[in-house]
DNA sequence: CACCGGCCTATCGGCCGTTA
DNA sequence: TAACGGCCGATAGGCCGGTG
């Protein structure tokens, strides 16, 4: 169960590009959310613009105003804002602008909380998600447990398995390809007694960068 | 009747918004 | 501004229905 979010400008920018940061046919880090939840009343305020600008490129974004994405402007109130300061711990800088996408499991804004479910999911917008993740370019994804779980009760991903299979430094490997691996890790918006272990693990997320 | 797997629920540590 | 409570994600254990 799910809220969508009531805004048809911004339901619109995500029906033209169902993802944020660069194209995933063009990333070479994705990471995989369950949603994209927006205060609710994003459009009456002062940063909308900006959440605009920051759809329509999110690559210019960053380069111009130094921050990878909007929620992390100081004018933004409203849920989402831990989950991408614990992202810019990682230590991702511009240069790193064009090689890092985010994908959700929904293809669509959302507010508040939600308790997805498997009759939530789309089977079009899953084939995508699969497509994007294992028929592409991209050398390392990103998935936390919530997100796990979903994608194996939708039966649409049968390469994940149960449980990681090896740990790959601070991280935990779903899968080792040739030239991609498949991570699992601790949802960006934790805290307390797990964020030493998602700090560990943005340190090893920052030691990919190089390759 | 024993076992298994899917699903649900309680619990935990701890943040954060609300309230006065 | 201090205290409280609602809520979060992770985790583990238990319930239930299906199967051999």
């Amino acid at each position: 169960m799910y809220q969508k979010h009531p805004s048809k400008k911004l339901n619109e920018l995500f029906q033209e590009k169902p993802y944020q940061g660069v194209s995933p046919e063009k990333a070479k880090f994705l990471f995989v959310g369950l949603d994209a939840n927006y205060a609710e009343n994003i459009e009456s305020q002062n940063i909308f613009d900006k959440v605009v600008e920051y759809h329509s490129d999110g690559v210019s974004f960053w380069q111009k105003y130094k921050v990878h994405h909007p929620f992390l402007l100081n004018e933004y109130r409203g849920d989402g804002k831990k989950y991408h300061k614990n992202f810019a711990r990682i230590g991702f800088q511009e240069k790193d602008a064009n090689s890092i996408s985010f994908i959700e499991i929904l293809p669509f804004p959302t507010v508040g909380r939600n308790k997805l479910e498997k009759s939530d999911l789309s089977g079009n917008h899953l084939s995508q998600i699969n497509d994007w993740i294992m028929n592409s370019d991209v050398k390392f994804v990103f998935i936390s447990s919530g997100v796990a779980n979903l994608m194996r009760k939708s039966k649409q991903f049968s390469w994940l398995p149960e449980k990681p299979k090896e740990q790959f430094k601070n991280l935990r490997m779903y899968r080792q390809g040739e030239n991609k691996f498949v991570f699992s890790h601790l949802h960006f918006s934790n805290y307390g007694k797990f964020e030493k272990q998602m700090l560990l693990e943005a340190e090893t997320i920052r030691e990919l960068i190089k390759y």
